[in-house]
DNA sequence: TATTGTTATACTCTATAACTATA
DNA sequence: TATAGTTATAGAGTATAACAATA
């Protein structure tokens, strides 16, 4: 294994955003994953819906979810059945190749990942009121800038 | 599913935040994790040896470790079997009370921990270049003084 | 009796291999 | 032939149940 070469200057920086991450992935997803549990759900099958939800036009072949998820055709094909059965989502033949299936959330699958997304920023909004304003105007300032600047994707809500 | 209540002064800041902490979840733990499945070890194994690195005295016994990361006893107790047979751990009947074991890491589990943790290091470093100087600097301001006042566990190997 | 840990067993999720349909 | 998807099968990792040893 190698050494990493993490720039002095930086290092205190790099320590401290690590501590602060692990903090807040162990704090502020538990509502969520909660969720995901009670609905009988499993964790490829919420990053298949997920993965729907920012997809272009909102569907995607099983090979190009596969792909995204780091899974086998099998074990998509798989996890896509159970959300099929919950009608979370639609399966339909591709009338352009027919070897292929395009799957799309279905609206109470939309409604299902906003419910989720609700539960995880309800998680951070608590750890953020117990932040001081003082470290509330700071951490805005940084984390605003950061993601805007580089468009990160938002975790919100659809709309409603 | 309830509806949170987030405060709408704090929305802007909750949004951003859980975006940053996704892509940073996503970013940076490859290396880490790329590693561990290289060693054939397992998430649960990685946990638990974390568990063990951040513990009192350095050693749990396997029920504090199951209820630690909330595993059943049995996956626990199977978890450990491979950590012990690779020589990360050290597995000895408590004297005080013999229906227990006491769980330490060895030197080895020590040392692979840290290289794992700089891993993580190199990958959160990365993400940290991309930014400005002006993001870094904010980011930091508002990162340090939020881990230094809470004590959050520093995310940097033990020594050296 | 209650608790800690292990062994036996069943279930879920995964991958690879074999197969079908389409290109 | 090659590719998308499904079905068959085997291997992890998990939990519950049954058990042994100790408290």
């Amino acid at each position: 294994m190698q050494q990493a070469a993490v720039k002095p200057e930086n290092a205190e920086l790099v320590r401290n955003l690590g501590s602060l991450v692990v903090h807040i992935m162990k704090t502020c997803s538990r509502g969520m994953l909660e969720a995901v549990d009670r609905l009988g759900l499993s964790l490829s099958q919420l990053k298949a819906l997920q993965a729907l939800a920012t997809a272009d036009g909102l569907e995607m072949s099983l090979k190009e979810m596969g792909d995204a998820l780091g899974l086998s055709l099998p074990a998509i094909s798989r996890a896509v059945d159970g959300l099929v059965q919950r009608e979370l989502v639609t399966r339909t033949e591709d009338p352009n190749d027919r070897r292929s299936k395009r799957v799309a959330a279905t609206a109470a699958g939309r409604a299902l990942l906003d419910e989720l997304t609700v539960l995880r920023l309800a998680d951070l909004e608590a750890f953020v009121e117990t932040l001081s304003p003082r470290e509330r105007r700071q951490l805005e300032q940084a984390v605003t800038s950061i993601v805007t600047a580089r468009a990160l994707p938002p975790l919100s809500p659809r709309k409603e």
